[in-house]
RNA sequence: GAGCCCGUAGCUCAGUUGGUUAGAGCGCCAGGUUGUGGCCCUGGAGGCCGUGGGUUCAAUUCCCAUCGGGCUCCCCA
């Protein structure tokens, strides 16, 4: 390696030239079906009040107590948005969007930063694109999400990923079950792993998601939250279950899947992927129906999902599916001598004006070189201007894919490409 | 926060059991074709062998430190 004397901080990463038509390609998708499903675009700003992120993802969270860059700034305590659902239940409240009618269907694509140390899938900069349904509590928006999720990546042509599907239950329903874990795992507390063992009082329920080698056998027979859900959140879980059986959507019941964040409720879900090594998490989210109050709104039931934008790209090198086009030009100057240049770059606002895309060298090189980056550049034409063509007129216009060549007028060319 | 692996050209990598001018392929630039791309041929540019220190007559090679990168655990997208 080069030393270069700057460089990105660990974890950052640049996208290059060479990498950037994928990415656009992927946010068209996403923008193409979000507006399919009549979801509008919300943009947030990329730094958000500490005290927002900490009271809306939970202050015991891994995100809160270790992930977060946050600084101050004169009175101000800054933070870079580790994940966008407590920033946009935010707006929600601050702009009182609930005032413009209905749920609100929200989307967005962005970057989010944690501070973590990077792997395959992890970074400290990524980034996520996700929806919010905020103001609905009937499971229609849980699975209108749902399956806006697995549109985008059955368009892309993702087809092996696992739905994991689990309800946390509401308030009432987890206070019951808490007790009723707690009582289960106390007699072998102290044969837990340490996590798990400081997690008991403060959230027992993130136990189940142990991976903690000691702690599996316990996990494994340890009382499920679904044998104590009330009827309530009962039945909203199973009307999900049957409207994802309708859409056709498989997916797996996963009693153990409770998510880092502490603002859910009831509806939780995940999507794996095996192709992803390990970081296997596609996307996951779940409704979160006591957040908007959190944050200082009237109760407001909703529900989302945030997706990993690198993950997905990582999924489709390893499917081989190419997102994005073949850069190319439509049309590529071949100037010769300093008058042919001025004549070019007037000509190059002709083309431009009609929506045909040119270009030329910048260099002054020798025919072959501009020929070479035509080439190179992709461009379907070139067209060679030097002294003889400026005095007769007559300029070439050549076909690069079949190689060949016709003498036409400026105005023949114009003609031919206005149609 | 912890563990393992790796730093040689723009990229992918050889190599030096410690010894004079450090190599290849691809890419880049130029010429072969004085006005024509892709294929081919020839040539060229481009490396303080990540950085600092130590051992040695001599270090890109051995040792230590450091920085950077990759992967893993934890957790998450």
């Amino acid at each position: 390696m080069a030393k270069a004397i700057y460089s990105t901080h660990l974890g950052f990463f640049d996208i290059l030239p060479d990498e950037s038509p994928k990415w656009r390609a992927l946010e068209n998708i996403i923008h193409e079906e979000a507006a399919k499903f009549n979801f509008e675009e919300i943009r947030t700003p990329i730094l958000e009040q500490t005290e927002l992120i900490k009271r809306g993802v939970g202050q015991l969270t891994d995100i809160v107590t270790k992930e977060i860059f946050a600084f101050t700034k004169g009175d101000s305590n800054y933070v870079l948005r580790p994940e966008l659902t407590a920033p946009v239940v935010r707006a929600y409240v601050q702009h009182h969007l609930g005032q413009r009618g209905g749920s609100q269907k929200l989307y967005y694509i962005g970057p989010m930063f944690r501070a973590e140390r990077p792997q395959k899938g992890r970074q400290r900069q990524f980034h996520q694109f996700g929806v919010e349904i905020i103001g609905s509590d009937n499971p229609i928006a849980d699975v209108e999400c749902i399956a806006f999720m697995i549109r985008i990546y059955q368009r892309i042509g993702i087809q092996n990923f696992d739905l994991k599907l689990n309800s946390v239950g509401d308030p009432e329903s987890r206070d019951r079950y808490k007790e009723v874990l707690k009582d289960y795992l106390k007699p072998n507390l102290s044969k837990l792993s340490e996590l798990s063992q400081n997690r008991f009082e403060k959230n027992p329920m993130r136990i189940l998601d142990s991976k903690e080698p000691e702690d599996q056998e316990f996990i494994k027979n340890a009382p499920v939250i679904g044998d104590h859900l009330n009827d309530e959140s009962t039945e909203h879980f199973t009307r999900v279950c049957e409207l994802l059986d309708k859409l056709n959507i498989s997916y797996t019941l996963d009693p153990l899947l409770v998510r880092g964040m502490d603002y859910y409720t009831r509806t939780a879900f995940e999507l794996t992927s095996s192709d992803l090594g390990s970081q296997d998490a596609l996307a996951g989210g779940g409704r979160y129906d006591l957040l908007v109050e959190e944050i200082g709104g009237q109760p407001t039931p909703a529900v989302g999902f945030a997706a990993g934008m690198e993950r997905l790209l990582i999924a489709c090198e390893e499917l081989e599916i190419k997102l994005g086009s073949e850069k190319s030009v439509d049309i590529y100057l071949v100037t010769l001598g300093e008058k042919a240049q001025t004549w070019g770059i007037e000509t190059l606002s002709k083309f431009r004006e009609m929506g045909i895309s040119a270009t030329m060298d910048y260099m002054g090189r020798s025919m072959k070189a501009q020929m070479k980056d035509a080439n190179r550049e992709n461009a379907r034409y070139a067209l060679i201007v030097g002294e003889n063509e400026l005095e007769t007129g007559l300029l070439t216009l050549r076909n690069m894919e079949e190689s060949e060549e016709l003498q036409l007028t400026i105005d023949q060319v114009l003609g031919k490409f206005r149609s």
